[in-house]
DNA sequence: ACCAGGACTTAAAGCGCTTTAAATTGTCCT
DNA sequence: AGGACAATTTAAAGCGCTTTAAGTCCTGGT
């Protein structure tokens, strides 16, 4: 390919030097290379750059064009400073989970909508919410939207200080800050009364360890069962949100003899384990034994699987979370909001009726 | 919780008014409050914040409390834009990607060594890869780094004017742009070797489609058959990198009667599309049929699915990228540099010998 | 005493943009 | 022709920081 080609579709660029860094990359346009191109201030080229009526449809047109043969493109760091405003919400997402990236792509679309970017700051195993978040802040984020912080409340509290802060997907008792989740007893509950109505009696729960929505989700199976008056069939297993617990819980039924007739398990990855093992044992799910899980993952949609689960609706929660962050920044809301969704049970094929 | 306790740990604002914006969030300090609290210069606080040599330890000491106690943050756009540099490494990912997420695993602890941070821009249904770079670039990105980018050459070539762009994952043929990738072709070659080293002939191959990085694996695996003297038996089924696809290639071998002894699939999707298909029909892997995959994704590695698969080394891939960009930025390097990796099969269990 | 030289510190000039108040131009009446 | 008023355009003052040149203050040497 020959310089030309690479070139194409590039503007040249005149002013008196090279207009080459150093290091060989061109020194971006500025504004004021736009105004000297049509011979007028700034200001103007601001004006109709930004799309401010005033300027006449004879300068928008001028202007238009320049910025374009220049390429230029605007400094966001340089308006932030001089407007004040960033209009950037600060992510902060575990990059490693499918849900969160679900909800980056409805937080997109919904933060697009109403004239906010957003700038992604995640979690990785050496790099802990502390400082995502201050990178969100040294941004400027305006407020901060986070996607199940394990931080402690009063921490979070702290932080809401210097921005409004939305958590999602996570219960934080009597706090002021924002947050939208979805009732996660409810899902649970939901997924016993499917049971249930299928005819199960003995249905056993696979835990989720200590954190806040573990503790509902187990309470939602608690009450369901005793709901249906199914009380004494109450039968918790420990586990945590990993495969390996789900395998670990279905050996212990495995080995326990007698086998229940449904399996509920805290999300779809413990969920898998349990199938897995079930698989390896010569169990037919869901001939001998119903499993669901819960959070709709990516995974349980796989045809191989095909897991009954619940589903979160992150589409909804995004936009939730993008609103109420709006509310705080443009409509001076001050009063916190918790955003409570129904999940949505997702019946695929991992659960039926005892025939 | 009191209001007292959500304060904990917060400092009291020192200014004339409430310190506070109509929103009800309090003014960031800036450097000019520190520098005020202390008594010294906006300069002398720089300095010292940033740990330039020069300060005295006396006002060192005196600087880092008052800044603690503000809760002082720096402001990073007001700093890109005095020091003219970001010190911003742009990443474009596919946020759903697994193997992207690890790559920012690692990019983020590379960069840190040298001193850069990432910005993070996803591509999404609705987000393309045009507006993911824009939005690196309005960041003033000093670099871009492409995770798996679809653009075409010459697009990238352009790109490459305003910012070093290094592309990652993907090859790229004559081009001036900074590229690292692994060798395709030599994954999947040593896939088969692998499988003819313990007794297999008839290896299929399930193809992905008509992108760079399809068309080197179907080379691979074209190459080592015919290196194996296995010309003949050199089957390509239809395929991408969808479970789906996967499915539906191994339905297709069912249907024709006569199963191979090995399959080899574009990718770990596509393999679990296989194993599934295999599973229903009753065929035992890897008892009757291998399977392999390739990417080494997080699925692979479940061991419910337990994948042989061909690993990437997204740590390496992540390292030579932020090298890359630093040599561009920092040691004005010019001349363009290719960085290929040998892939590393990792044999787990659904490949084994001919019994 | 006096000054060179080192150790600190700081005034001031931006960075690239937005924004406000003021200036300029054009239009339409009387 | 003169002026009021609306339509455009722009000068200039920052935004919060970095950076460079220029101080200021001590030392110690002579």
């Amino acid at each position: 390919m020959s310089p030309e080609e690479i070139r194409a579709g590039e503007a040249q660029v005149e002013d008196g030097g090279s207009g080459r860094h150093q290091n060989g990359t061109p020194k971006r346009p500025r504004l004021e290379d736009v105004a000297a191109r049509v011979g007028l201030s700034t200001a103007s080229v601001s004006l109709v750059l930004r799309g401010v009526p005033g300027p006449s449809e004879r300068t928008r047109q001028r202007v238009l064009k320049a910025a374009a043969d220049l390429g230029y493109q605007v400094d966001r760091t340089a308006s932030t400073l001089a407007s004040r405003r960033s209009r950037l919400l600060g992510v902060m997402v575990d990059i490693h989970s499918p849900f969160h990236a679900e909800l980056v792509e409805h937080l997109h679309t919904a933060a697009e909508e109403v004239g906010y970017d957003l700038v992604l700051s995640t979690l990785t195993r050496t790099r802990d919410e502390r400082t995502a978040v201050d990178t969100l802040l040294a941004f400027r984020s305006e407020a901060l939207i986070l996607l199940g912080p394990t931080a402690p409340a009063d921490a979070l509290a702290v932080l809401d200080n210097k921005a409004p802060v939305i958590t999602v997907g996570r219960r934080i008792a009597d706090t002021a800050l924002d947050v939208v989740r979805t009732a996660d007893d409810d899902g649970v509950s939901q997924t016993v009364d499917h049971l249930v109505g299928l005819g199960h009696r003995e249905i056993v729960y696979v835990d989720g360890g200590k954190g806040v929505i573990a503790t509902d989700r187990r309470r939602g199976y608690r009450t369901a069962m005793r709901r249906h008056g199914l009380g004494d069939h109450i039968r918790v297993l420990a586990g945590d949100n990993t495969e390996a617990a789900g395998e670990r819980a279905a050996r212990h039924l495995l080995d326990g003899g007698r086998l229940p007739t449904a399996v509920v398990a805290y999300n779809d990855q413990c969920a898998i384990g349990v199938l897995a093992a079930l698989a390896r044992a010569g169990v037919a799910v869901p001939g001998e034994v119903s499993v669901a899980g819960y959070d709709d993952d990516t995974l349980s949609r796989l045809s191989c699987f095909n897991l009954t689960t619940v589903s979160q609706s992150a589409r909804e929660q995004a936009q939730h979370a993008v609103t109420a962050a709006v509310e705080r920044l443009d409509q001076d809301r001050t009063e916190p909001r918790e955003v409570v969704l129904t999940p949505r049970l997702v019946v695929r094929g991992t659960t039926a009726g005892r025939g």
